[in-house]
RNA sequence: GGAGGCGUGGCCGAGUGGUCGAAGGCAGCAGCUUGCUAAGCUGUCGUACGGGCAACCGUACCAUAGGUUCGAAUCCUAUCGCCUCCGCCA
């Protein structure tokens, strides 16, 4: 959510950076400058005369004779005043609510050096890493190895779960779980990251604060039932959202930043549009394994951070020796809630192209306000500084499932065998090589 | 699931209808001390919004949302959360 002063105060360089996204949003920001006058009116006209009946008010209790007619005929003065603040407030009441509803569905304003662009055909590749696999043979697809190598089962998750699931056997069952606990590894042990394991439902609140609500309802999975609960409990789409939110409504001190938490979950999307999109395998499921990586930074700290965190991703790329580069999103193509975002795209040599395997955003202060992350900075030369909003970032380090993707069709042979990446052996009891049955 | 209790400032903790934004303590900050030494003394010290060039002024905020009242941290209702006991359970 952008600052509703900093929108305002600044409302055609708003708009203007908004357009890149491609809508500018114009009716929005003119209707919040507009409900934004209302508010103030109503704001300066409640407050005088709260001043008035609070002047009144205490004129009253000085009044020693409670039953006298002089409190009396104060108290009938003073019940329309008491009237007259109730109606400021509520139409500075209806104001705020009605400008939060439009905030909340303005996305983020793109950084400055974040390439113009419509959707993904204008994203930008910043580097390539490593090369494709030789093979002089044609390679396959994953579904179709890990189906032949009877350790993926897209007919029975099919029967259980319906489409978009999978069911993993032996190696790959251990596949998936010797990934996330590498890289769970790497993260805490090479890069300072606090592992913290959340709940894997939230409330509606939660989700606000992150971005996916209120406008991406459509790609999460809400609980039913329960009619003694008063809020709404949803599947996370991605441990990003818990993560976040996890200092929401405290003031963290300066010396405790930046946080940096690592989180394994499960996700749970439910791909509303993407009918006929990825059909096949486990590139695109309702629910999928991930590492995700979040940090709260202090604002100037927060570009760094992000190039930080992004090379915290591809070091786990580069230790199973995955082929990849790194895209810079354009405007028209990141999430709302961002303002900067690199994907690293991994090579499928089975599917030929290269495909999304970790996002990696800066989210400035966007989600901060959303989720009321704060700090106290460490005292200045003035002295004591005022809270200020944190800087959150995230990115995933990596999908566990697309990893396991991009593992066989990358290190897959012509006898349809996968060699298991050297840096990955250590958690797989040693085994070098998943053979057929 | 049943019974009871509790939610106050960064933290702890007073306060049960009328100058209470809220005593006291801790932490922090500034200064003074330097023979009580992981010390002592003094002062200062919330957040948001609105107005003002500014000093500053005003309003709101005692879990959240409503309500009663001339007036609510204090009374009422609902909701959320935490604690204790019983039951159940992995």
């Amino acid at each position: 959510m952008l600052d509703l002063r900093y929108v305002v105060e600044n409302l055609e360089a708003v708009r203007t950076r908004l357009c890149r996204r491609g809508d500018a949003y114009s009716a929005s920001l003119d209707q919040i400058a507009s409900l934004a006058q209302t508010r103030r009116e109503a704001i300066i006209n409640g407050e005088r005369i709260a001043k008035e009946l609070n002047d009144a008010t205490a004129a009253m209790a000085k009044i020693a004779d409670k039953k006298s007619d002089a409190f009396a005929l104060a108290r009938e003065k003073n019940r329309a005043l008491g009237d007259a603040r109730k109606t400021f407030e509520r139409e500075q009441a209806e104001a705020e609510l009605a400008i939060q509803d439009l905030l909340l569905g303005i996305p983020n304003e793109p950084a400055a050096d974040v390439p113009d662009g419509r959707d993904e055909t204008g994203n930008v590749v910043v580097k390539t890493w490593g090369a494709p696999p030789k093979m002089d043979f044609a390679p396959k697809e994953h579904h179709d190895l890990g189906t032949a190598l009877g350790i993926l089962d897209f007919e029975r998750s099919a029967r259980l779960s319906g489409p978009r699931f999978s069911v993993l056997f032996r190696e790959g069952a251990m596949l998936e779980r010797a990934l996330a606990t590498f890289m769970l590894d790497v993260h805490t042990q090479e890069h300072g990251y606090t592992e913290v394991y959340t709940p894997y439902l939230v409330k509606d609140s939660a989700l606000y604060g992150t971005g996916n609500l209120p406008k991406f309802g459509d790609q999460l999975f809400k609980i039913a039932g329960n009619e003694e609960r008063t809020y709404d409990l949803y599947l996370i789409p991605t441990a990003e959202v818990p993560v976040t939110n996890l200092h929401g409504k405290e003031l963290l001190a300066d010396d405790e930043l930046p946080k940096k938490y690592v989180a394994f979950t499960p996700c749970f999307r439910a791909e509303a549009g993407a009918a006929g999109r990825d059909t096949r395998g486990m590139i695109r499921q309702h629910q999928f394994d991930k590492v995700e990586v979040v940090q709260l930074v202090r604002p100037e700290e927060s570009d760094a951070a992000h190039e930080a965190l992004t090379r915290h991703a591809e070091t786990i790329l580069e230790k199973l020796g995955l082929h990849y580069r790194r895209m810079l999103l354009c405007a028209g193509d990141m999430g709302a809630s961002a303002k900067k975002t690199y994907d690293l795209e991994v090579w499928l040599p089975g599917q030929g192209c290269f495909r999304e395997i970790s996002s990696c955003s800066n989210f400035g202060d966007y989600q901060a306000r959303r989720a009321d992350l704060r700090y106290r900075p460490a005292d200045d030369a003035k002295g004591k500084a005022k809270p200020r909003l944190l800087h959150t970032l995230n990115g995933s380090a990596l999908a566990v499932g697309r990893t396991l993707v991009a593992i066989l069709e990358q290190y897959q042979q012509e006898d349809g065998s996968v060699v298991i990446p050297e840096a990955l052996r250590p958690y797989c009891r040693g085994l070098e090589k998943i053979t057929r049955r």
